[in-house]
DNA sequence: AATACTACCTGCGTGC
DNA sequence: TGCACGCAGGTAGTAT
């Protein structure tokens, strides 16, 4: 489910709810999210322990304590629940953190995609999971000459190398095919072929892309909900993703969706051309 | 090193 | 209604 806006919504509604509060119980349900090592050593490393800070890298959540850091991934299909007055866990809920004040958080997660880990004190760069992401596109500005050192060996598609979480960390498939929309680039591009133009859209709309969704609270098709249950808004500001056969809204052309790497692919034929350069700037 | 393919899951909508 | 089927926001592992 969530891409870098849904779990940097994640990360902003849960700031307020748990930093500083003690942790006084911890359930660990189903065995699947959290593997062995982890489950073992879960209750004696967060029991009667402060939640100091919360942070993301990419598509990762990482609550961190004074001797922990709680990494969280959320597949297709995660979510963080905050109960200010607790609340019986659901079918598939497979964490539950309760604090000293009686509220609770919830990491719920249907497909078990998703995967929780808990290391000592380690810092994020020795964090195995962080350690080989790329970019994250908030986190430090990308210049133009990361993005063309990136994508300098890539012969795949453009769509692809944007997925590639050890270039750039947290887009995903609905946000790929947003940005490249909103850049006018063909997503079937092999990435080392951009045009230093298209390097510079795509280097906007990567910014424009994910900081609009961040503000409007992520993208609410199926499933998500932020820390407080509350869906996002832009999935009524999507131009292409799941706009099969719909008018484009710059040209009303029909919108396609191609599978690429097996992952559905929604462009306009028109407005990404695939030669020559449409040329067209970002609005 | 880059690429292609597979496996891992449940739930929901669709068509019969 | 019930059932089979396809599809869904992701990543890791393996083979080439």
């Amino acid at each position: 489910m969530p891409e870098l806006p849904e779990v940097e919504t994640i990360r902003l509604t849960l700031l307020p709810l748990i930093i500083g509060k003690e942790i006084c119980e911890v359930g660990v349900l189903g065995r699947r999210v959290i593997e062995q090592t982890s489950r073992n050593r879960i209750r004696k490393l967060l029991f009667g322990n402060r939640i100091n800070a919360c942070l993301r890298r990419g598509k990762y959540l990482i609550l961190q304590g004074k001797d922990f850091s709680l990494l969280l991934h959320f597949g297709m299909s995660g979510g963080l629940t905050f109960f200010p007055q607790g609340s019986p866990p659901h079918k598939h809920t497979h964490l539950v953190v309760r604090f000293s004040d009686r509220s609770e958080l919830h990491y719920h997660d249907p497909r078990t995609f998703g995967r929780i880990k808990l290391y000592g004190s380690l810092s994020l760069q020795e964090i195995p999971e962080l350690s080989h992401l790329g970019w994250d596109p908030l986190e430090e500005e990308i210049s133009l000459s990361h993005l063309r050192q990136a994508f300098r060996r890539r012969k795949a598609c453009i769509k692809l190398a944007l997925l590639d979480q050890r270039l750039i960390a947290g887009i995903g498939n609905i946000y790929a095919s947003e940005i490249l929309f909103h850049a006018s680039i063909d997503p079937l591009k092999p990435a080392n072929q951009l045009s230093e133009k298209e390097l510079g859209r795509l280097h906007r709309a990567i910014h424009g892309v994910l900081r609009g969704a961040i503000r409007e609270g992520g993208t609410s098709i199926i499933s998500f909900r932020n820390a407080e249950g509350k869906r996002g808004g832009y999935q009524n500001l999507l131009q292409v993703y799941g706009r099969e056969e719909e008018a484009c809204p710059r040209c009303q052309a029909p919108i396609l969706n191609r599978p690429l790497g097996g992952r559905s692919t929604y462009y306009c034929p028109h407005c990404q051309k695939p030669n020559p350069d449409p040329g067209r700037t970002i609005s």
